[in-house]
DNA sequence: TACCGTAGTGAAATCGATTACACGCCAGGT
DNA sequence: ACCTGGCGTGTAATCGATTTCACTACGGTA
């Protein structure tokens, strides 16, 4: 790795005018083109490392995300990502799998690393962004509004989805309706399912539907299993309001393995499927604008790190309704 | 942030020993006591920045895939993190979109960020890794692997999944096997079509049959683009082979639409699909050992970040051929 | 002529952690 | 009593880029 001293010495001028070259300073036209020269024969690339611990700031990301497998959160992956890289910023993204250790490390990597931003979908329960806040590290959350603490979100109305999805079943008449929804000590999981509760209670009513309601994973195998338990109840639910993408695919699989698929069963889902539309079963969805929250996220996350200090903001982003 | 000479004049002593007390040098007790209260008062987290610029290394290793939102990616990825979080690495995920310009920058990064090692499956055509070579930077290629350059490679046989995949096709008597294969300009893509040349060679035999090969984008809307093309031949194929997940999402799509699904129109596909398996269709699948590839291609690394410099290994995986 | 402002340049300090080197001290051996 | 060896500790150099400050040279103005 050429330093930016051996540059100089090779082009015959000081270390501070090759950091001018590359940093659009005054430099003459001649010296200037030296300089160009000399990097190039030596193919120099500036350490950002250095330049990082000089500057006290880096032009990169953390994106913190709990499921790199859900195809939510890739997608809203790329809108971060598209947003930010035209702004210069480069995204790095860390996979917390839900657990709180993992998640701890990367926030404090993004500290040591005095990265420009970072943007976390926090785990379940309360992450502890009180570090990056204390210095003062620009901080968005996305899909999920951590607790207790104030900074910049952007976010579903959960409720109101939860609440439109289960709304449809009610009107097409089913009378058992089930939730299945996430870990209980994630916001959004709590949200949804409290929205189930609101169309429950609004509609025709019928009492005892809190046994309908199933706390799973967030993932394929806790929708499975959840479904088969609401399946083996002895009074089992006609219909099921699935909470997010992935537990989705498992509530349908069971169904489609008892032959139970819809119209039979009722089934409305919240968070899209993109690899699943293949074969056309009549359940309602309520679309996430996924790529959408990551553009918007980093949007405000560049506002922060360009200085912008009002006090924290909450986005709400509506979410569509379609029968499919 | 505090830094490692506040911590030493709170704790009383020298930053040399505060350093010692966090890398696990010879401290006396009294004084490591003493240094770790006053770290905690101050909430000190040493500087990775300065830390690497130090030791001229870091514990992260750069992860560089062509598409995130491709489960076979995404579950790569896992493979890989798993193995290096195991032994105390970081990962950072960057996305290429299949876009060289973005895959230069991101292995600049890796490199002026004197990132541990690189694991890279290149977009297609021939990436430019000598900058990392040259450096003597750890690089260890997955499911492709890069033109010209000689490094460590996890790959899978991808000629023979063609190839088997094309023989079951064959087998159950179709006479019209079209390919639809990814760009002519990534490795696998190619080798994948010349498993089907091979199978079709092989077997019966009819000619012309190169009029049902296929270039996509080895994503979904290319998958259905292509087999719309191919069913609006005169003589459309009565059956397909399509070379990656994505696009055989695409192509069962427009299967679906016409009402050809199987077992109308004979259907093997390379590669696997999560969240598809809903409703059974008898199609053959060429299983990707994908988290595999990214265990594998981590250890590799791993071995050559310890010192390993045995001359570069290219170690292929089976892929298991199924029927569904 | 004297003075001022500006553009171009280099020397040196700086960011924060690591570590080679030197020093002081004490135990153990002769 | 003297030397040897090792442990604990601090001083200062180091990693590579940025930037302040000081200085020069030159053109323009009074």
């Amino acid at each position: 790795m050429p330093t930016i001293y051996e540059v100089a010495a090779a082009a015959g001028v000081s270390p501070a005018t090759v950091s001018r070259v590359f940093n659009g300073a005054n430099v003459s036209p001649e010296k200037a083109e030296r300089v160009r020269e000399a990097a190039k024969a030596l193919s120099f690339t500036p350490s950002r490392t250095a330049r990082t611990l000089r500057l006290q700031s880096s032009e990169v990301i953390a994106l913190v995300i709990p499921d790199i497998e859900n195809p939510f959160f890739t997608a809203l992956a790329r809108g971060v990502e598209d947003v930010a890289r035209a702004a210069g910023y480069s995204v790095v993204l860390c996979n917390t799998d839900e657990d709180h250790e993992k998640e701890l490390r990367y926030l404090d990597i993004a500290l040591s690393a005095t990265m420009a931003g970072v943007i976390i979908a926090a785990a379940g329960g309360n992450s502890d962004l009180s570090g990056l806040l204390a210095r003062k590290c620009p901080v968005v959350a996305v899909d999920r509004s951590p607790h207790g603490v104030d900074v910049d979100a952007v976010i579903v109305d959960n409720r109101a989805g939860g609440r439109a999805a289960t709304k449809a079943l009610v009107e097409q008449g089913f009378q058992r309706i089930a939730c299945i929804t996430g870990p209980s000590d994630v916001e959004t999981a709590t949200q949804r399912a409290g929205g189930w509760r609101d169309a429950i209670a609004a509609g025709p009513g019928f009492d005892g539907h809190e046994r309908y309601l199933r706390y799973a994973n967030f993932r394929v195998d806790g929708g499975a299993k959840a479904m088969s338990e609401l399946l083996a109840m002895s009074e089992p639910p006609d219909a099921v309001f699935v909470a997010n993408n992935l537990m989705s695919v498992g509530a349908l699989q069971v169904l489609s393995e008892q032959a139970k698929l819809p119209p039979d069963t009722g089934v409305a889902i919240f968070g899209d499927l993109p690899f699943l539309p293949l074969v056309p079963i009549p359940i309602t969805v309520v679309h996430m604008p996924a790529r959408h929250l990551g553009v918007t996220a980093a949007k405000l996350l560049l506002e922060r790190i360009n200085g912008d200090d009002q006090p924290a903001r909450t986005i709400v982003l509506r979410n569509q309704v379609a029968a499919v």
